[in-house]
DNA sequence: TCTTTGATCGAAACGGGTTTCATACAGGAA
DNA sequence: TTCCTGTATGAAACCCGTTTCGATCAAAGA
């Protein structure tokens, strides 16, 4: 009926159950014959232990929870695969709990784990980093931030270099010829958002190019969201000649609105994304895009989780450089050519 | 120091700590007016319920374990996240395993979900599904099987109707006017690829047509095996006209292998693809595609798992008509058109 | 021979809840 | 007043492990 329990092998095999206890976890405590029956008796039992009771008195379950914005979007899945891979190989278990992008569910999502007693959490792109602060400190669990580096000095991090990337990915552009580069951003991005922008504006700057409002809208995230975004920028009397977009699924949106616009991709409008999602070389054309190496992420995070876990102190902040993948989805400004008087190719 | 429990609030209140566990469970069996006050003094003292000691005495965790093949995998993603969103409508929390399509890996990762006493498991195209017999015999945990019915009298499922939804795909190429048309499978696909392809047979034997077994190639399900295979398929004397794809990924690979092989789509092939991932309909043309309703299908597994806990008994096996979303990526067959003499339009 | 030491093991406590059973007491009926 | 009933609460057992402490015993040293 009942599962086996190591009483029921301490009755079986004669002896008392802490002794069945130590045989089981290889103490030396007890003798070695002694232990080896116990442990023949426990496999013949289909005995299986109760991480329950042992999350009880040991006060660790040897489990950590990840909050996970939006579950469905690809480039979470590829990250929390990263951490439930680092996890499972130092016998670590994960919950999962998608917030939504709401900020109310991800703090409950948070309270929900430290009632299942995990050892740490991972959050992934938070809503509410900055909240965290007086949360934590009640909490006490160790939490590690993915991509929300929002209080760089109070929790331990890893993030891709926004700034860096884009101011690349934007410079890149602008070495095309580009000048007329437009901003499709992420109402949902936050911080990432903000900082992508951020690349974009200095690399603008940098290179003695206006900051056009118009030329800054925001999608959310989405193949959707970008489709229409890109299209309102279209829409507009003077359009880019290139798109910097928040991420590869927004660009994906774009590049299907130009093509329903009539345009072409790169030769009329060059786009750029940001992750590298695996379909980014699968588009039509492939994308240009900053990679962002994703199971890695989510490999260090749990890396630094674990580290914490087992007693390291001092906060770690890994800042990931973002690599720009060129393919063909950019290409020479071909008004920039006119202007300059290049021969055409 | 260590977190409070409903000692230390019997303690401050004054009473014994069972009447503070049936106050926060709001039993009758407490005066109302001492209820509140405990339910007061446990707020002010930030008493957080711990779910470990709990599940030890009931024997109900409220968890149940998710065991996925591919977390990158985005149809994955969006099962999983049906199956967490149901979960915690009732407040359940669930573990996710990655088992990476190994299926002694995943038979660790179902015992391992059974030392964490998950009160429920749900496996998403499970590579062992005959082996669970046994295995369940010794567990006693329910469990919920999608998209893999292996042994269909024995566990309950969650399933598209492959066979259905492939038949009605290729009927359309055939109703297109395709004869030349190709299946590019998925060689880890098991159960599904099997299901697909039988579709794909049926529909060609139903029309009067030949399998060609050289028009039969083999994918693993992401786009770089869908866009090799396409290429062999591309590379035979007699091309296909038309190449049902396993899934959606395995297209987009296609779809890249007909470009670089200067072929158009769907001017020269046809591609069908199946899931309609949220990019398909981004994809260069717009792919047709077989719809699986994917959060649905994971609420649906989760919702059987959850009546299975809550005593229900008998099997449920829950078969999802898959829905053939015509977009732009198949047209009427060319070469068949010069053939019955039709003018072209 | 007596004490010391080390090896081996059992008894008991513990972790933080839930549940059963017993008790105390107030109010109502006889 | 006595008995009964119901309400409100506490004591204790229990879930299943781990860990501390103490006991036993044989071997070794004094």
């Amino acid at each position: 009926m009942k599962p086996v329990s190591i009483k029921d092998i301490a009755k079986a095999a004669g002896v008392s159950h802490p002794t069945v206890s130590r045989a089981l976890c290889f103490s030396p405590l007890v003798k070695a014959e002694t232990a080896q029956r116990i442990r023949d008796m426990a496999t013949a039992m289909g005995y299986r232990p109760n991480a329950v009771a042992r999350g009880l008195v040991t006060r660790r379950t040897r489990t950590i929870g990840a909050v996970v914005t939006t579950l469905t979007d690809p480039f979470h899945g590829e990250v929390l695969s990263g951490v439930e891979e680092l996890a499972s190989d130092h016998h670590y278990s994960v919950f999962v709990a998608n917030c939504n992008a709401d900020a109310d569910r991800e703090i409950r999502v948070v309270k929900l784990f430290q009632e299942r007693r995990v050892d740490g959490i991972v959050v992934m792109c938070s809503r509410v980093g900055a909240l965290y602060a007086p949360l934590l400190r009640e909490l006490k669990i160790p939490i590690v931030l993915i991509n929300s580096n929002y209080p760089n000095d109070v929790f331990d991090s890893v993030a891709i270099d926004n700034l860096g990337a884009s101011l690349q990915a934007v410079q890149h552009l602008i070495s095309l010829g580009h000048s007329q580069i437009a901003y499709l951003g992420d109402q949902f991005g936050l911080d990432s958002d903000r900082e992508r922008f951020a690349g974009y504006r200095q690399a603008l700057l940098g290179a003695g190019l206006p900051v056009v409002t118009s030329l800054t809208v925001c999608g959310d995230g989405t193949p959707e969201g970008g489709q229409a975004a890109a299209a309102r920028l279209l829409a507009l009397p003077e359009p880019p000649t290139a798109i910097f977009c928040y991420n590869d699924q927004s660009a994906i949106g774009a590049l299907s609105a130009i093509r329903v616009h009539g345009l072409r991709v790169p030769e009329d409008v060059s786009i750029v994304g940001f992750d590298d999602l695996r379909i980014a070389s699968f588009a039509n054309p492939p994308l240009t895009t900053v990679r962002q190496p994703r199971q890695l992420m989510g490999r260090t995070a749990a890396g630094i989780l674990l580290d914490l876990l087992s007693g390291s102190v001092g906060q770690t902040h890994v800042q990931i450089p973002g690599e720009l993948i060129i393919r063909r989805s950019t290409a020479t400004c071909s008004t920039a050519v006119s202007d300059i008087q290049e021969p055409a190719i």
